[in-house]
DNA sequence: TTGTGACTTCCAGTCCGTA
DNA sequence: ATACGGACTGGAAGTCACA
């Protein structure tokens, strides 16, 4: 039984943030404020480095105005 | 802008754990088994007083054998 | 504009119990 | 089967300076 180690599943969170991300033609710097999150904090997530909560979660799918089910549409780790 | 405050948020994806934990009819102690947790914290996490991480969400949506944009249909904050 | 290392604070997550 | 408490450890949150 094959368990989606933990960087997998952070890196493909960051893969799937970067694509939305510049989907809606946003910077780090604009979509960390928007969100009201660190701009170097949301970079390190999207390079999969952080195992991000909920909370944080939700803040960037407002921030990027896309539902969590189409933020995790594409989510594969 | 009215930001949905952290409770919220945790309660509203307890009650879409909960929800999908009782179409697979599961118990929670079984599910935490199945996702390598402790049952008390899933215990808790249904009851929205836990801002879970991302890795456990994934073991959670595993467990329960649907996606996350599953998991996150009915998910309103 | 983004990457990165270093850092502290505090809560996510575990483990033990009781009812 | 579930709720809930206490005590504990690791790690997420959050920030900054500099490349």
């Amino acid at each position: 039984m094959s368990v989606a180690p933990k960087e997998r599943i952070q890196q493909a969170f960051g893969d799937s943030l970067r694509s939305a991300r510049l989907d809606a033609e946003l910077s780090q710097e604009e979509l960390a404020h928007r969100a009201k999150l660190d701009r170097s904090y949301v970079g390190s997530v999207e390079r999969g480095e952080r195992n991000i909560s909920l909370e944080n979660i939700v803040k960037l799918s407002r921030a990027l105005e896309i539902s969590l089910a189409d933020l995790f549409a594409d989510f594969d780790p």
